[in-house]
DNA sequence: ATGTCTTTGTGAACGCGTGCACAAAGATGG
DNA sequence: CCATCTTTGTGCACGCGTTCACAAAGACAT
């Protein structure tokens, strides 16, 4: 039922809306790197500049908080990054393990951003037996036959699959059956998992498309402005121009437009979209 | 001044919501899935389940495509196919460059999911001399001296960056001046574009920060329903308990609550925020 | 102590996204 | 040709998120 990040009707978790807690990391690491600089205090405006968001955005989502700033002053640095810290959970140790040691499971498990926020891989696991033994910086990669004691052992809530997309919804069951409660997917399926259970997804080939649509756009937005601009003097011929380009998106004879350049084939053969973000090894 | 994804007030393009372009490439993703099993139509309902969506968002992200369907029936496979891959501009040629060859970045050259979506990996660039000839995937790592030949010279317009954080700002904007338009970014720093350049930002650590800000309210939800439970029948030491919990996030003395288990040093040493979401070999 | 000046915190308005519920449309069977 | 039944397409209402704009609050100089 529960499908990736959708199935949340009531987003705020108890008056800290969904969209502040997204970007509350964002906040932390700017605020980290002020601290490392040793800035003691720092206004709504100048860190929301470097956390690249609106500056009123910034001071309604500290709202959420608790009122932490000095009017007239600003935000007392090393407080925010303990409050922020503390309100995301980071001052806990937090386990984790990564099922799926291809090639991108071993560049995550090589992640030196895990431990100073207060997460720790506790365990990486493979499927292929070939893998079992082998360390993967510095962790000795096990077996998923031992998967379920893995998690019980290390007490184990967080996991993350970096499996091909086959693999995926069987190794989620197991983590969930196992007590895991929270899951980062690598591989590009909608998992389903019971309630209670967060699915978070990341998928390199969704941003790129969606890249590339935009890009698209541009490049349609610069060829009309092109020819508007060329033909400026006739009034006329620009109207039909308009007029048939308003009618191809919805026609889908995609005459002349920008469709007709090198095109890989379309479909192509599709096959690999039964791989993860990265194949294995 | 633009910055991140944050900078596009006039939210739908042409018509198409940006929320609705987000979900193309799982519509995408599972009509493909039924296009290999030779699925010759779907229903809202069926491709919604198979999405992870509600089917009334779907038909309505479908409308603003154009009436697709046949009442009575439903889609086309084949055809939504095409007028989706058209939409997101996958019916043409992508040249991609990936910058910053380390532990990520070699994963992200190995994704197998790049080709059939009409992406390909026009090159490989490193400004580390020693990786300069050594194929990765297949393909040669360039020296980061000829960024901007490369990107001429292979009509690119979208860039991955997996550098370290330091790198990733000037990278930007070589890249930018060089002509690219859309860039993924893989390291973990807020990146300035001039306007009319698109940014996205893929950061594994902030995913995991918002999963374990939901781990630990559900562990604090169990615990005060255990508390409730279990003390049910004492309604004032009930009472203490919760006016505590209530004043703690206020207060910051995490005396008691969960905050004082492992806890591997709250800010830690800092210096690794600054590495992007893989290290570099 | 008082006034000025900076910056926070927030009330209010607005726009986008979501989901409901139903009418329109077309297929299918008789 | 007509009735029925399935499924699409969408008008509408509601809620969340964003942004503006300003009053409250406190620092700082005099």
């Amino acid at each position: 039922m529960a499908t990736g990040r959708t199935h949340r009707p009531a987003t705020r978790s108890r008056g800290i809306p969904e969209a502040t807690v997204a970007r509350l990391p964002l906040y932390l690491r700017a605020l980290t790197g002020l601290s490392e600089r040793s800035v003691p205090t720092v206004s709504s405006e100048e860190l929301a500049a470097a956390a690249g968001v609106n500056s009123a955005k910034l001071r309604k989502d500290f709202s959420y908080l608790g009122s932490y700033g000095t009017r007239g002053v600003g935000y007392d640095v090393e407080y925010l990054v303990y409050q922020i810290s503390r309100e995301l959970g980071l001052t806990q140790d937090w386990p984790v393990v990564i099922v799926g040691i291809g090639n991108l499971g071993a560049a995550l498990a090589n992640y030196g951003g895990f431990a100073s926020r207060g997460f720790r891989v506790a365990a990486l696991i493979d499927a292929d037996p070939a893998m079992a033994g082998k360390p993967v910086a510095g962790i000795p990669v096990q077996h998923s036959d031992d998967l379920e004691r893995i998690i019980a052992d290390n007490g184990v809530s967080i996991g993350v699959i970096a499996t091909p997309a086959g693999a995926a919804q069987p190794v989620c069951d197991r983590l969930v059956a196992a007590g895991v409660t929270s899951i980062l997917n690598f591989a590009p399926t909608v998992l389903t998992v019971p309630d209670g259970v967060d699915v978070r997804k990341v998928d390199l080939s969704i941003e790129l498309q969606i890249l590339a649509f935009h890009e698209q756009r541009k490049a349609g937005e610069a060829i009309e402005a092109g020819e508007a601009a060329e033909a400026a003097a006739e009034a006329d011929v620009v109207a039909v121009a308009v007029a048939a380009k308003r009618r191809a998106p919805a026609d889908g004879s995609g005459s002349g437009s920008a469709g007709g350049s090198g095109s890989s084939g379309g479909n192509g053969k599709g096959s690999d979209g039964d791989v993860p973000a990265v194949m294995p090894a």
